[in-house]
DNA sequence: GCTTGACATGCAACCGGTTGCATTACATTC
DNA sequence: GAATGTAATGCAACCGGTTGCATGTCAAGC
């Protein structure tokens, strides 16, 4: 093998200088160069000095990839989330980097398009070259999220599974309130616009919908918006304005802001004769009306989840961890009184 | 050095098999092994097979960084973008994903926040480890950026360097497009709310406008909205207002949204009392009113630019590429006819 | 039946670092 | 001045692959 001797033949020096060329320069052993970098406590001031001055003058970096190798510490960091696309994923990528980099580690980051496969493609790149993995809203199935935890110190985000470390989200506290919200309001004929089935926030969401509503005495319906997006939001309206309920509860912000628009398509206003609520909180004011929502820090969860991953490679895994994330309910204006006429039916 | 003799002592096998084990388990040489995968018509069908099958069993597969040493592939790239979270990336990031992930090769985000020692600390981290680097809407000065070039295959997103390659958005046409647009409704004094100073899509943007707005005879007033985001472009509407202009192209479609936002605070309806024209057609209908934007592809960018980084790595660089990505003006509902009593100052 | 060549496989050096252990140099103590 | 201890540095093996070259095998050709 022979390489870069000069690819193109125009750059001079273009080849990266190696650890013997600064030993050989500045008359020490590798062993010496690499401690100066590494471990500097170990020399003598004065040599560190040398051997710094050297390498700049060569312009020497040393090659983490030949570190890696040796020491078995890579330095990055994977963060598989399941659509970059998604408003919820940029803040909560944006926390986990702050984070990560703030350690000086590098991160992959992985796009699953909400597919198992691909997911699982991902994490066999990424695993080989990573000292830990980030697994948002995971699509993959218990068994293989088990098994890649045996090789890497891995972290989950919306995921619950017994055993590994995991931070949730949970919107329950504010999807209560969110059903309290409508019922106040005089709802009491709801729909849920679901998303994944395969995803546990949506479980969760479900879930609280369906018991607060119970509690309440209202009635809910479910109507899917798969795979959520403003579009499949926007179709969903059809449906649910012929369903005769008079507010929605959506599984994320992005889904309840297409219902809206499919709304305003067939004349319905919001929040004069449906309201809707959505869960997230990634839209802000953004949305017209502005969107009453279920807050949930989700840039709060990139940090946490990172941190979680920095402690557990350090070793320090003190048991299972499973980290929740609270939530509260922001009323703005896509929520108002139930209408008269749609009232008992 | 002792790794993961069994860390935590649960997992029997835990241990990741090395190529070493692989040829003791099947009978043959490492080079053997290392050429069932990685130059299999070397050898012959059967002992491609019985390799293939014992290392299944064992569950090896090969080590990414040990193969990135003694090749210099290291099958990974890295992007950087300058916000995460601005709406622009996210679709750019999945494309350049999407592409790099089909030639198999992990990608690297990195985040410089809009600053340029972050930015280079980035480049940094990631120039050992990757075999090529895109850089969208870099803040680093050209000295920086050329001097990566020596080192790395590198594109860039919205920078126009003479002798490196990349991808342009040319939003010139849009501007053009949207300039006549304003002027036909009557407009004849605006104002631009630009973005970074150091951004080329901004001089870009600001220069277009200029330059038609002179050729229409229109006057052009320019407010700032720095860094760019939803915040600043609302707090810019009491200057805009106060300058008596009728219409505002903004640096983006989050200014512009923002915009729209401050406008309805100020009581100002959009686009009966005044228009609002975005850049980069992100939010698509989803503003309120739907937004009137200059519409650029950016997810083709990053596809494109993904694309002309594999060719420069296999080597098929065939001199300077300045690949342009055309633009234009997507009417919707935030610009109208230019207000009676405004007019004429 | 021996030469020739093509093909499959093995040997061993190498990629660029790290690190346990040995060695050397120097200061301290008696 | 010799013995002892300590701190700084070097030696060489190792991490887990890849690859140029040598070797071995077998069939075709004369």
């Amino acid at each position: 093998m022979k390489r870069d001797s000069d690819s193109g033949g125009e750059r001079r020096p273009s080849v990266v200088p190696t650890i013997s060329q600064v030993a050989k320069a500045s008359g020490v052993s590798r062993a010496t160069v690499s401690r100066a970098f590494s471990r500097p406590e170990m020399l003598t001031e004065a040599t560190v000095r040398r051997v710094k001055e050297v390498a700049d003058k060569l312009g020497y970096v040393p090659n983490q990839v030949a570190r890696a190798l040796s020491t078995g510490r890579h330095g990055n960091v994977a963060l598989i989330v399941s659509d970059v696309a998604n408003p919820f994923f940029p803040p909560l990528i944006r926390a986990a980097q702050l984070r990560a980099d703030q350690a000086g580690l590098c991160v992959f980051l992985g796009n699953s398009d909400e597919d198992p496969a691909r997911e699982e493609l991902l994490v066999g790149r990424f695993i080989g070259q990573v000292e830990g993995l980030v697994l948002a809203s995971s699509r993959l199935d218990e068994e293989h999220i088990r098994r890649h935890a045996t090789r890497r110190p891995l972290v989950l985000i919306n995921r619950d599974i017994e055993g590994i470390t995991r931070v949730l989200i949970d919107t329950a506290p504010g999807v209560a309130a969110a059903i309290a919200h409508l019922a106040e309001l005089g709802h009491r004929h709801i729909a849920y616009v679901s998303g994944p089935t395969t995803s546990w926030s949506n479980q969760q969401r479900r879930n609280a919908v369906r018991r607060e509503a119970e509690k309440r005495g209202l009635k809910v319906i479910a109507v899917p918006a798969r795979p959520p997006s403003y579009d499949t939001g926007r179709l969903a309206a059809t449906q649910i304005v012929a369903s005769g309920v008079t507010a929605a509860i959506a599984f994320d912000d992005l889904v309840a802001q297409g219902l809206m628009a499919g709304l305003a398509a067939l004349d319905v206003e919001v929040p004069k004769s449906f309201s809707v609520v959505g869960c997230d909180d990634v839209l802000g004011e953004t949305t017209y009306p502005p969107l009453t929502t279920v807050s949930a820090r989700c840039a709060d969860a990139g940090d946490v989840a990172v941190g979680l991953l920095l402690s557990q490679m350090n070793g320090g895994v003190s048991g299972e961890i499973r980290h929740k994330l609270n939530s509260h309910l922001v009323i703005r204006a896509s929520t108002g009184p139930a209408p008269m006429k749609r009232r008992g039916r």
